[in-house]
Order: C-alpha cells, then sequence, then structure tokens
DNA sequence: TCAAATAACTTGTATTTACAAGTAAAAATT
DNA sequence: AATTTTTACTTGTAAATACAAGTTATTTGA
C-alpha cells in the first residue's frame, strides 16, 4: 500500500502485536510472550518493547499484570469510534459504508461553532462536509466535518465515497491524527437527523461534539455526529 | 490525609504537575518546563519524568510536541466521568452531591448482565446498590452499581453518602480503578429513570455500560449509569 | 499428606548513555 | 534589509543495566 517509511521498533511491534490480536493468534485470555521473549523475538531492548505493550495496553488490546505478563483482552465488537489512533479503525471497514450528503465545499466558520477557534483557524475559512455511515446498509452516523483550510490543496475535489476521511488525509497529507476530546449528549432526533436515521423525530440520539488533534501544529479536525444507537452501542476504553 | 505510603517518583511527579495544572500554576498553552529542567528541579532521571510527561499527555493535561515542549491543556470544565483514573475526579467533587437509593445490598447476580461474569464473580454473589448524583444539586447520574463479593468485609454497612466509592474502596480495601470499557446509548428515559432525573418519561438519557477493571486480579467494578445530558455534556479524551 | 519456604519466573521502577529529529532563535551571508 | 545558515534547545528513539515487587511452580519441611 503506502511507501514503506522508516517507523520506530515500537511502533512497528505494537502494529504487529495488534494485527496477530486482531487475527486471532492470540485469543481472549491468552499470555502475550513475555517482554524477554518479545526482545528476543524481534531483536529489542526491554524498554522498547516495553513501550509497544504499554501502548497496547492504553489501547486496551492487553492487560498488563506484574508478576504474571501482558493478557490478551479482545474488546467487544461493537460500533467503536472512539478510538480513531493507531492504523485501522476499531470498527471493521469492511461493513461501513460512506454516502456524501454535501460534498466537501469551503465556507465561512459557523458564528457559535462547537469549540473555540484559533485566528488562524477562522481567517482559513472551513472545508465542510456532511456524511451518513451506514453499517450493513442501516444507517448508523450522521457526521459533519469541518476542517480548517491550510495547506489542504485540491481536497474539495477528491473522492470521498466509501473512502475514510482519515485514510486521505494520511495518504495525501501525511496528516495522522494523534488525540482528541469530545463531548457526548443525549438528544431528541431533530426531523432532519430523523430521516438520515430511519428514527421517528424525537427519538433518543446520541450527539458527539469531537475536536481532533493532527500532527500538523495547530491544524485539527472537527466533526458533530449524530448517532442511531438503537441497535448499536458506542463503546471506549477509559 | 491517607498513609504516605511508598509512591513511585514518575507517579509522584504526575500528580505534582497536575495539581499545579488544576491550581493554575500553569495556564492553558503555558509550556511546562522542559524534561531536562524536570530532571534538576525534582531529581530524577529523565526516562522517570517522561513516564510522568506520558501519562499527563494520555490523560489529555499536556501536548507534546517534539522540538517544542509540552504544551499545557485545560481541559474544558464539563462532567467528566469518563475519567476516573488517578487520585481526582475528573468533576470537582464539591458540588457533587451523592444520594443513596438502595443501599448496599447482597443479592444474586441478575440473570443476563450487561457483562459477562467470571464463575468466581457468579458464585460470590453482588453488592448491590443504586445511587442518585446531583450536580449543584440538580440530579444528573442514576448510578446501578455492582461490585462482586470478594473481599470486601462489611462494605454493606459502610456509610456512602456523599463519598465516592472509590474513595472507599481504596481507603479500605486498597482497591484502585486501573482503567476498565463501557458502552454508550442514548435511550429514552423509563418512568423510574425520569422521575429521579427530574425529565418527562421519554426523553433521551444517556446510559453508559461500564466494567471497571481493579489493581485486584479477578475484581471488577460494574455500573449502570443514566445521565441527563440536558444541561451538561459527558466529557471524554480518546 | 499438607503446609511453608524457596526458586524461577513475570512485570515495575529507575539510572545512564547516546544519537536522531524537530523547532526556534541567533548569527552569518547575500 | 532580507534571506539563509548555523546553533542551541526541545522531544523522540534506543540500548544496556540493575534491582524491586508480584506470581507461580517447585522444593523442602513438618
Amino acid at each position: 500500500m503506502g511507501p514503506v517509511r522508516n517507523i520506530p521498533q515500537h511502533k512497528r511491534l505494537y502494529e504487529i502485536l495488534r494485527k496477530h490480536i486482531d487475527e486471532g493468534i492470540y485469543g481472549e485470555g491468552d499470555l502475550l510472550p513475555s517482554e524477554h521473549e518479545l526482545c528476543q523475538l524481534y531483536g529489542m531492548t526491554r524498554p522498547t518493547v516495553r513501550q509497544s505493550l504499554a501502548t497496547l495496553a492504553n489501547d486496551g488490546f492487553i492487560i498488563k499484570h506484574q508478576g504474571k505478563g501482558s493478557i490478551v483482552h479482545i474488546l467487544p465488537r461493537e460500533i467503536g469510534i472512539l478510538s480513531v489512533s493507531g492504523t485501522t479503525s476499531a470498527v471493521g471497514d469492511r461493513n461501513l459504508k460512506t454516502r456524501i450528503i454535501v460534498r466537501p465545499v469551503l465556507i465561512p466558520w459557523e458564528k457559535d461553532f462547537m469549540f473555540p477557534l484559533s485566528s488562524l483557524e477562522k481567517e482559513s475559512g472551513c472545508i465542510y462536509m456532511e456524511r451518513l455511515r451506514l453499517l450493513n446498509d442501516v444507517p448508523i452516523f450522521y457526521d459533519i466535518s469541518y476542517i480548517a483550510n491550510v495547506n489542504l490543496p485540491r481536497i474539495t475535489s477528491r473522492q470521498f465515497e466509501n473512502r475514510s476521511l482519515f485514510k486521505i488525509l494520511r495518504d495525501h497529507y501525511h496528516i495522522e491524527i494523534k488525540g482528541g476530546e469530545q463531548r457526548i449528549k443525549a438528544i431528541p432526533a431533530s426531523a432532519r437527523i430523523s430521516g438520515f436515521l430511519h428514527l421517528k423525530k424525537g427519538q433518543p440520539v446520541l450527539h458527539l461534539e469531537r475536536k481532533m488533534e493532527t500532527n500538523n501544529t495547530g491544524l485539527f479536525l472537527y466533526s458533530s455526529i449524530f448517532c442511531n444507537t438503537e441497535k448499536y452501542s458506542i463503546f471506549g476504553r477509559f
């Protein structure tokens, strides 16, 4: 796929182990090889191995026990958009389709935006888009995205259908999500939202307001997500 | 307060810096002292300092920038029960009162519990309690807690009014929450829930189902939380 | 046989050292 | 004066080492 960039060793091992867990090579409750064994297996030193394991533990893939080892913890297969960092989203990309409602357009920022904006962001204007995301052809997320228009040439003319916005940003602009914050509310569905999510008006909808930090200083992604949680739950770790 | 246990250096520095940020000694956007300076200030080595900073970054108190430094990031003062680890909860304890609805009782587990249970947990039975938590005298959380009855002598006879369950577990049983997972849904308020949260029946309520891991192997805390998000949002980092 | 002590593992904490890579300010050059 | 280069400072990555502390299986002792 992408270019084989020189990624750090600890990140490499993280990806390997995460993949192994995803593929079921290590199952729920299994013990990962000990840190010492991993050192020998992959030719790294313990601090490096430990850094990989720390990240895995942080992401909830393993639970570390002093004196015992690192126990694999398979996360329930629920909708996991709460974890966007790393290479893959927690929800399988296979069954998740994207339908564009409003193609990316450059507009001024809303007057009372949900997050405070820097002056640079305000001047740059806002790339706005609306997407509907369907899980097994059932609409689950109604997603409004906002990005400051800084160093993103030709982004409004790119193909977004069935492709992750994050993937496009990473592949074409080397932008990676490093983390973020969010507010969560339960609100009644408006007429517009209920239409998109196939709900009755007034039915409970989960509303997320998210601000995502990137490796590009000063560049943030914002999104307002309305989520139909009738059949699926949002899953998260803390 | 509690006994001065020998806490690790990196944890000590974490608490110090977090306190300084909380107290406003470092404000939004400020640069923390460099890692080298922190080493000298607190007589630690860089890996130790870095461990503290990594935890702070993970908890969202700082954002690290290679070549620049660690920038303080003040989190919005919203309801932050999503972060329970560490010593203090993200929501100020001052304004949050607790009212017991059902005093702790030992009962068998529900047949279809929201999380799978180990055989040990099933045998031990379940300490059950219901609490209402009020922010500025407005009911915000309706909280049902479940704990497996393992090595928790006399817990059903303890005072829980206006005291954190976590604090009691830590002070009397040396149990600390290390992390956990949760499912989030938006549901219509039932008659019972709407009564407690001062809402109309059918109004949207945030429902959290949480499983919390402790430093005590095999001991988990479970809670089902119904949250009135009309005025406040749940805040979280990812 | 059973229980306690031991040994052999595991992860946790911490130091020391070294260099790479990114940032920003100072200095040199044009 | 404006631009480029250098320098100094920042965090990122990585190795080698040591001991502490928790867990588990084995060995030892009664």
